[in-house]
DNA sequence: CAGTTGCGCTTACAGTTGTTCACTGACTGG
DNA sequence: CCAGTCAGTGAACAACTGTAAGCGCAACTG
């Protein structure tokens, strides 16, 4: 993203920020921020404990970090989704499959958000709030674009627009928990019925 | 509940047992289960650390046990609620004002599920999740009740119930995060909204 | 009534935690 | 080229953790 020369010395220092982040990411998998120790991560990142201060402050502060990296790059993808051309069927399809490669390429992101949406370290949980709201935000932005939303109120807007985004968080969800094919395949299924269900309501709206 | 006689000495473990559970909910107000020590919630409730493995193995079985104060009783009100006689629209209006009240009457149970549902802690989140399934398969037993239910696959009921939990439990969480009065009154009034939505779809769903 | 059960206690141990401090040595800008 | 910066180190700290062993004493059983 931003290519700033950067100075050998800066650039082994990110190199090891990211060994932090990626380190903390995966003793996440089994374990939620709060019990997150300073000297575990450290640990499995493969330098001294103490070295962490040069990074961050606190596992609290390495999480907000996180919540950048999961969610900050995802904005133009959202926004390309919706605005997408086609029927609403096609739209569909191509929203729950976009879900679906997520997933599956970054696993331990998607836990992380999911986990820690509602979890115990507040500055976290507000992070991730907002970067929520932005989604929730762009995607009403782009449903306003669209001839059926006519006579649509703002808050009318709003409130589909948060269906959207907890919908698609819910899905995320399920996929993570989804051990086998089949039932990665389940959870498309449902998914792509209650967004159609969605759909029809939508449609129908305004009486 | 369950009075089957109980002598006193039963009866006294039952006591420092729920003193377990409240000193634990109280901690994990503000961190997850994950993190959630041993020590600290004896010294919570006031008895000593060893004692506690007279109740349970670990921290982990304690929050089962939470899941099941939580849910457990949960099932008879859910199931009165969807059956409950109206039009749609009052249906809606004591969904919402009964998931407030809840929501209010005990906060800390709520708070619990919400977080440990995708928590670090395996056990806990697959007694959460059985309990849910419980709740979803009830919703959905509930439905095949209505006239308008009739023409709809299994598969169908099963996610338009699956919709309604998770609809549910997303409202009673924004209910937590809500501060002041006129957010509560915003939360009651998107969860109608969303609700409104999903029984249009739900009246159009078979063309 | 004696004998047993079992809840909660104290003491103890080995590990782990976050944070401090002073340090080394490679990179940096003038 | 040289003085200054600063990412990472190692040792040390008090505080904390989960768990083991065994005791006292009140509540149960027959």
């Amino acid at each position: 993203m931003s290519h700033t020369p950067l100075g050998l010395r800066q650039a082994q220092k990110q190199k090891t920020r990211q060994a932090l982040l990626d380190a903390a990411l995966g003793l996440l998998e089994e374990q939620s921020l709060s019990s997150l120790g300073l000297r575990e991560v450290t640990r499995a990142a493969g330098i001294a404990p103490t070295a962490f201060y040069r990074h961050f402050h606190s596992t609290a502060d390495l999480g907000v970090a996180l919540v950048e990296e999961a969610l900050g790059s995802l904005h133009p993808m959202i926004r390309a989704t919706v605005v997408d051309p086609g029927d609403s069927e096609e739209r569909i399809a191509r929203a729950v499959g976009l879900i679906t490669r997520h997933v599956q390429a970054y696993p331990a992101h998607v836990r992380f958000i999911a986990r820690e949406r509602h979890g115990g370290v507040q500055p976290v949980r507000a992070a991730i709030g907002a970067q929520l709201a932005r989604f929730t935000e762009e995607v009403k932005a782009a449903l306003v674009e669209y001839p059926e939303s006519a006579g649509w109120s703002d808050e009318d807007l709003l409130m589909l627009a948060e269906l959207y985004v907890d919908q698609m968080l819910m899905t995320a969800s399920l996929f993570l928990e989804a051990s086998s094919e089949e039932a990665r395949e389940r959870v498309s299924q449902v998914a792509a019925r209650q967004l159609r269900l969605i759909g029809i309501g939508r449609r129908h709206w305004l009486t």
